[in-house]
DNA sequence: ACCTGAACACCGTTCAAGT
DNA sequence: ACCTGAACACCGTTCAAGT
């Protein structure tokens, strides 16, 4: 049985209850770990949604895991985001706007800033899937770039992370401010063609 | 008086075993975080010092100001760094030599590494100095590349933590491997002028 | 089945007692 | 003056008792 099958069964074999007590932690964590980071207290997290700290437990094993699920949420918005770039005419463009669209997607979320730089060791397992997803469209978006010569030649799908890893960093350090896009900006030029 | 004047006075008054403990404490604790990251607890680095955990917090009130000598140190190789590519001749490769010694100066240090991710918040406070010290020779580099427009004209020298932030977050997330100067590459090809 | 919160474990920090 | 380590505080996690 994969992750997401284990994770669909459980979801219907849930008390509606129950079902509700699952969504209202995952949107409270959600919510606290935008707004404050990896640091927010579990027991903050539970009073938030209204539950008992146990409730939490019982639905998320661990911190690590409600963090893991918050990253895969974000991650099928970079999806959507890959989906809407490749429909751009312009190869350059779509490449340009989709590392500019997902750092926007990143931009109000402290939480999600600091799983993408790896500070606590997330769990990525569960998130292969979606990584996949995101991957297919970025890499057929990447090889017509390539292709029109819009980009370097050794541009590669690779880059994607990576790059947007370094400006999440900017993202992180300077929060509020719009340094990040200077970040991109540079991290553009250094795609371009050579 | 200054930070500075505040701790040479402390070195001088310091009897000599409590001197040697502080050296101690303190070499325990840049190996520990080099090796492991922040995350190592301070009765590792007490121990590793051979001292007990109450002499630790004689020498240093928290383990953040632990961390921001570390950071203090390794602050004091980036201006030696930069010192020594003023002197090379050729603009373009006084600039690209800067941010790649500095990149191999931060390689094999875990602790750093997150100190300049702005993992925990740092006291920057005490790092004042070093920063200017570090500053000056950059900005000579940085606007002697520019008039020779061997670098974009709007570069400045607040780009360069912000870019070394980024390849950090590389090597962070890649530790061990090379793909951080996969991202250097890609950093200095967007640094030429356009 | 599911919920609750008191209790436990772990780690940063303090402080009374020792030299 | 300086050192030590037991004790405290805080927060992630567990589990016995409740519905």
């Amino acid at each position: 049985m994969t992750p997401s099958e284990q994770k669909e069964q459980t979801e219907r074999t849930l008390r509606a209850d129950a079902r509700r007590n699952r969504e209202r932690v995952f949107e409270a964590a959600r919510e606290l770990f935008a707004r404050d980071g990896e640091g927010v207290q579990m027991e903050e997290i539970a009073s938030h949604a209204g539950v008992g700290i146990g409730t939490v437990y019982r639905h998320f094993p661990t911190k690590g895991a409600l963090l893991t699920e918050m990253v895969r949420t974000r991650f099928q918005r970079f999806t959507e985001i890959a989906l809407a770039a490749e429909q751009i005419e312009d190869p350059w463009e779509a490449v340009a706007t989709l590392l500019t669209e997902s750092s926007v997607a990143v931009e109000g979320d402290a939480g999600f800033q600091m799983a993408m730089m790896g500070v606590e060791d997330l769990e990525w397992e569960g998130i292969e899937q979606e990584k996949a997803a995101f991957a297919a469209p970025a890499e057929r978006i990447i090889e017509r770039a390539v292709e029109a010569g819009a980009v370097r030649s050794d541009m590669s799908v690779d880059d994607i992370p990576m790059l947007m890893c370094g400006i999440t960093s900017t993202m992180y350090f300077a929060p509020g401010g719009a340094e990040w896009r200077r970040h991109l900006d540079l991290v553009l030029a250094g795609l371009r063609p050579g």
